[in-house]
DNA sequence: AAAGATTGACAGTTCAATCTTA
DNA sequence: TAAGATTGAACTGTCAATCTTT
């Protein structure tokens, strides 16, 4: 027989227990949720192998994408990211600590600090990047070009319709606050 | 312009700074991830009205979609939901202190309890269910039946290509152990 | 030995309060 | 007043050790 996935069994619990209820979102979400809880640890192998958490690594990611000079503010890190600013301070200060990023303050508003990528974060964290693609790669390793994406896109889809759309940059949202008519 | 989510634009900044990086897996797992990371706080607050978390209403369905009697080990609990055992016990303390669930002795094995589903717990599931679907539904609501119905197929090939399926309980895995010939 | 459940130490998060600067 | 960052308390999970029973 062809085999089905855990959620597809707790689908069939809940149409004897419960028939009347609806089970077409949780077909979605519930395999949504669960796959991310599945491949969580999978993927935080590869971090773990250079000492560092899932979040830290999302850090030095984000700053490395973001293109010379590698900086991004904590507030920028953390909306990006979605993690509270208290989050953002603990993972700021534990790779601090290793001199992975640096905390220089900003010279156009003293609230604000601009967190950059040292030479031994960006080292670091090019040399993970590739690693972390190939294991990425071979988790996915069942599904073939076209289904990838085609999941990309209705992935895509839905994460816009939940409103998970690019946000305009700080300074742009400043500057978009009053428009101009 | 078509608007685009925010992994789009993370895709796009990897583009740019390691353009020999294959973006096929991510596109799919970090949307994946983010995604969830998104709907969870969403899911939740069905639950919290109703002053559960998310944990613990998933030991909660889990022990209804059962059946009669609605009850189940610890291990299963742990096994079907994808926590230690140690978060377990912490999650039917705090259940059990609330009375929504009982801890029996198994009369068949001295080393075991049942966790099992009081008269309130019932109530209390049975009236948070339509709730939640309905605030599932409504999160979902950005997508029609056929995209719905082709997410899950998808999902489901993920699930199963990574090994999620639904496992033997425990009971016929050990008489499987040494399989008769 | 090994399995089931629990415990306590630790990790990482949110939340609300606080301090400084705009 | 409000925004940016930090702090400490509370929450929830994992991990490794432990105790009992098989």
């Amino acid at each position: 027989v062809a085999p089905r996935d855990h959620i597809h069994q707790v689908l069939q619990q809940w149409r004897r227990e419960a028939p009347d209820l609806d089970r077409s979102a949780f077909s979605v979400v519930g395999r949504l949720s669960r796959l991310a809880q599945l491949l969580a640890p999978e993927i935080e192998t590869t971090f773990a192998a250079h000492n560092l958490s899932g979040g830290e690594f999302d850090v030095l990611a984000a700053l490395r994408r973001t293109g010379r000079p590698y900086r991004l503010t904590p507030t920028e890190l953390s909306t990006a990211l979605i993690v509270t600013s208290g989050g953002m301070t603990r993972r700021l200060n534990a790779l601090e600590r290793r001199a992975l990023i640096r905390r220089d303050p900003d010279p156009s508003d003293a609230r604000s600090t601009l967190v950059a990528l040292t030479a031994t974060g960006r080292r670091l964290i090019d040399a993970i990047l590739p690693e972390h693609v190939a294991n990425e790669d071979r988790i996915l390793g069942g599904l073939n070009g076209r289904e990838r994406a085609q999941l990309a896109t209705l992935l895509e889809a839905l994460a816009i319709s939940v409103g998970d759309t690019t946000p305009a940059r700080a300074k742009d949202r400043a500057r978009r606050r009053r428009p101009r008519r």
